[in-house]
DNA sequence: CTGTTAGCGCTTTCAC
DNA sequence: GTGAAAGCGCTAACAG
């Protein structure tokens, strides 16, 4: 039962074809703009039949609130956002990855009807901007911070005072209490070193990812931990810093490997490339899994990223993201509040299966 | 130099952490609000002296504008919108298409600072809700429409009407002015037919996809056009719709090759999966390529989808949606007005590649 | 070069 | 159950 037949609509509409405010249907259902903000917002006080007389003004009008409005007198909020601490063609994001996280805000929130709103932080006129602009201005509701923290942001402890709902997919030493949801790089690094040098070696290398960023910092960490615990004083040629290029990870691998000392290898490069790898040893005419032990990290559950390799750990960063994102929806629902604390143990597997994980893509690596 | 060092800035956070306004800032500076708007969106009429003063405040306390309050009294929008027309769940999106894509709109505005916001449009409380509505909202300064709009769709020309930028990845025939960047389906349908007539087949069935979108109504069109140029009348057995699934393919192929007197099919299915006819094929006994001919239809540039055909007929869609952006985001950035009209012409290919195009999958598609 | 006033479309507060 | 008035943070129009 629409007050204005669907004939009659066309007459309705203002002229120069302007939207329609809430005071143009408060006008046309002989109401207050009080009371169509009361239905738009499905609070009680208005008698039924006003009620529906106004809701079908507004289907036939096809009105819709101004989501900016809403925001500046109330506090409500028109996106989910979605931001990436580095551009995203700088920090390397997998495709299956961004797939499967896309996926799985389409079902925390799509479903839901929210927007979902990317903030790509590009390098904008030669600098960062703020990755956190979205919620400055007062455009994210919520958003995910996806990808690592810089070891000296400043930002997320600026986002966590705000106290809107937010969940990082990465730590922050410096802000301990932060919402995350994430894995323990340092109980990682910790446990690849312990395996070791149970094993007897005593001049491990490690090739680490992230140097500049948080999980970098963590890694360095573990490591230390591991051989402070036997008494051995960590050389610092033992660790290199790879950037994420396959070129210069065989380029580091040489270089730990032209040490004849060393006898055992750690890749966190976090690329889950083997080639490079391969390409680094022979390059210093190592045979890998013959004359060096190797413990290879992956992010897929038993995934053998490297056959020759003793040991695989295996970081669940998607089953932490997995819980954070519900968390972070409950959150925006007023079902819970923050932080969200997510921290998933690394998983150390001596036995992998045979076959070798295709070589990932980055996110705006050449398809097809 | 700025005004307010880095260890007197905490004082100037207002009480309870709440964000600057422009009134704060202004009276921080001694001027007038509008003078600080000035700053903001830099228009002159500002002294060098007094506009440094503002910026060197506006950085020291953080100031970011509200954008649904810029919205409100100017004009202005906040992000890129990408829409699709049906919820991403039923229509089917190809992964590798929407990284694709994904990475274009990175190119064409991410780089530029612009947010990008998905309107996931899902089947929300049993019905889908209006995909333009971050239009209506006030939220989308522009908006890239993605998948194939419903042969009944009134909502494009609403957008149209408004005149705000948009393009839409597919046509309307109730609104041939509109602005899109797509393939010309019909022509499509007419060059697979015509094909086929002309190596003497009088009996050509057709598996045709998208059967209540525009994309759908086109691929008759052009099928039925080819058949009345030579006084052919189209018999309604020899057209059937496919839906998006493996199984529903290979049953209509089944019936379609049931019928002996078939001697040609167009596989206009779009799914690029060849594993679904073959199988419908066997099933009716008919081997193909050998006792009937195929026309198979492709996104990818001389891809063999199917290396039993005769012939692949390619649709640029990237190619048309790459020129698409373009132009929308000159659009956006006023050096140029709409509407946006790019049409591809497929092109019907003979000679194919030998291998075979992998099975593509869907966004959502389990990954890994 | 700078300020004043009004008002964008909505929600809040308070009154009836 | 309903409305009047004020005000959210910003910018347009106009004034000086």
């Amino acid at each position: 039962m629409s007050v204005i037949g669907d004939k009659r609509r066309e007459q309705f509409l203002r002229a120069g074809g302007e939207a329609w405010t809430i005071y143009d249907v408060a006008k046309e259902a002989g109401v207050s703009a009080k009371t169509v903000s009361r239905v738009l917002n499905e609070k009680s006080g208005v008698s039924d039949e006003t009620r529906e007389r106004i809701l079908s003004i507004m289907r036939a009008v096809d009105y819709h609130p101004h989501i900016g409005a809403r925001g500046l007198r109330g506090k409500l909020r028109g996106c989910i956002g979605l931001t990436v601490p580095a551009p995203l063609d700088v920090v390397p994001v997998n495709q299956a990855f961004f797939l499967w996280l896309f996926a799985e805000l389409y079902r925390a929130f799509g479903i839901r009807g929210e927007y979902l709103c990317f903030d790509m932080n590009p390098y904008f006129g030669g600098r960062e901007t703020d990755y956190a602009r979205g919620f400055w201005e007062k455009l994210f509701k919520a958003c995910v911070i996806a990808g690592p923290l810089s070891h000296n942001d400043t930002i997320l402890e600026r986002i966590h005072r705000s106290g809107m709902p937010y969940m990082a997919m990465g730590r922050l030493d410096s802000l301990p209490e932060c919402s995350c949801a994430t894995v323990d790089y340092e109980e990682g690094a910790r446990i690849s070193t312990r395996f070791l040098l149970d094993r007897g070696h005593r001049r491990i290398a490690m090739l680490k990812a992230f140097a500049e960023f948080q999980p970098g910092v963590e890694r360095r960490r573990g490591y230390t931990k591991a051989l402070e615990e036997d008494g051995i004083a960590v050389d610092e040629h033992l660790i290199r810093s790879a950037t994420f290029g396959a070129r210069n990870i065989a380029d580091m691998v040489y270089r730990l490997l032209s040490d004849p000392t060393v006898t055992a290898l750690i890749d966190s490069s976090a690329t889950e490339d083997a080639t490079s790898l391969r390409e680094g040893a022979r390059r210093a005419g190592r045979v890998p899994g013959k004359d060096f032990e190797i413990v290879a990290w992956t992010y897929a559950d038993n995934a053998a990223v490297l056959h020759e390799a003793s040991a695989h750990v295996w970081l669940p960063v998607r089953e932490a993201a997995t819980e954070g994102i519900e968390q972070l929806a409950a959150w925006v629902e007023g079902e819970r509040s923050g932080p969200i604390q997510v921290i998933h143990r690394p998983i150390l597997n001596e036995t992998v299966a045979n076959g070798e994980v295709p070589k990932p893509k980055r996110l705006f690596e050449l398809l097809d």
